[in-house]
DNA sequence: CGTTCATTTGAGTGAAGTCAAACCGAGTGG
DNA sequence: CCACTCGGTTTGACTTCACTCAAATGAACG
């Protein structure tokens, strides 16, 4: 197993940012060791290309993957929260950039480590699997809006995706994100982003605080505009 | 383990066609066992809301994978080839709908006793691992395709791809499939597809053989229009 | 209070969608 | 062997939703 002295500034992106926390953790479950770094909002976690020498489970905040095409273009291919994997996978390097988009916690694990480990004890080969798997389902259902839906079912479906996977209460959720980064998951401007909402609001389906906060008025129209 | 015979006619959708080779396989390789079934074009090898009760592994011809939208909005989520598997993951029912775009052979193997041998051997669970993240890289990167590309660029790319899997020579690309499947594919629809493909074809850079086998004039050309 | 960055709003455009008709190739049966 | 059908594809005319460019507004911070 690696010392938590390996597991520090391997990344350039955020090699200059000390780590806040050091934990040698001495849990039996590989998913707890590692340790626990601070990224500032903007950094990146890795960038597309970069060696994949780690696994990092979010423990706070929230990233953005993201591959950006040559002339600016952006996807974002998911949001990962507390408590989800980002850099899981078989490829030697990084596919897409890891972007903070607020204050972010994320624990390190080594990449090698960890599939090596894999290789003797299936119960976590398992739980990779079961992993990527999920991610797998959330990429393919945002396939599905983006390919098939229009701006506003495709805003109000993730709103909604917010509000079921909210820590707080039902009804009112927290955009940790721009209009930029909710733009580019879901194949939008910017623009057209700003729009629907205020159509939303107009429509008094929802209700908006300081732009970064939502609340929902009517949910069963909201469920309706989303075309489910 | 269970035996050739529960892996017959289990599934409704196709329960119809018996079986046309039954290999009781004694190969030592999970992967390599199970029942080989063929199914006809526009056939389903499962339907969404299905329970999961089996992989497959796809033997010969293509099988659409597909999400269909309650008015009727498809968006296909990939195509599986020969070796690729379909039907993995954790949940318990199907999500999306898997339709033979031909006829095609595949191989049944039973999902529990799958899951069941890979919290055993942990080198099955990591190739079921390997598996699932080929797909997920799949699906993301035919996600930032769709989101983010104009209809030439998607159409270049996506004849880019399958020239590239191509199991002839490199520049003649047979489509296994209608337009109405490449355009749900690529979130477009026939008619932007076909007028895709005629600008394709004025610009000398494909040429098209009873509308089912494409020839790259222009594979440089191709990349360009591809954005990459 | 001014600067900066994000968001909203407005006006005009364009790429892809819709609706409708023509075309084409493969079968089928008179 | 040819006329007819039938599914799939192509083409044409028109519409529309979302994009682009541009300016106004608002919030956060020194």
């Amino acid at each position: 197993m690696l010392g938590a002295a390996e597991l520090v500034g391997t990344n350039a992106h955020v090699g200059q940012i000390p780590a806040v926390a050091v934990l040698p953790d001495v849990s039996s479950d590989r998913f707890e060791r590692g340790t626990v770094r601070r990224i500032e909002a903007k950094e990146h976690v890795f960038c597309d290309g970069d060696l994949r020498t780690h696994v990092f489970r979010i423990e706070e905040g929230v990233v953005a993957l993201s591959k950006l095409l040559g002339d600016g273009r952006r996807q974002i291919i998911e949001f990962a929260y507390p408590g989800d994997y980002i850099g899981l996978g078989t490829l030697r390097e990084h596919i897409f950039d890891a972007q903070a988009t607020c204050a972010v916690k994320v624990r390190c694990l080594s990449a090698a480590a960890l599939e090596q480990e894999a290789s003797r004890d299936a119960s976590l080969a398992l739980r990779l699997y079961k992993a990527v798997s999920a991610e797998l389902a959330a990429a393919r259902s945002l396939l599905v809006s983006v390919g098939q839906q229009s701006a506003m079912e495709r805003l109000a479906g993730f709103l909604l995706g917010l509000s079921e996977r909210g820590e707080t209460n039902d009804h009112v959720v927290k955009l940790p994100m721009r209009r930029s980064d909710i733009a580019d998951l879901l194949g939008l401007t910017i623009e057209t982003v700003s729009r629907t909402i205020t159509k939303l609001r107009t429509m008094k389906v929802i209700e908006v605080v300081r732009g970064t906060e939502v609340h929902i008025l009517d949910g069963d129209r909201l469920l309706e505009l989303a075309g489910r």
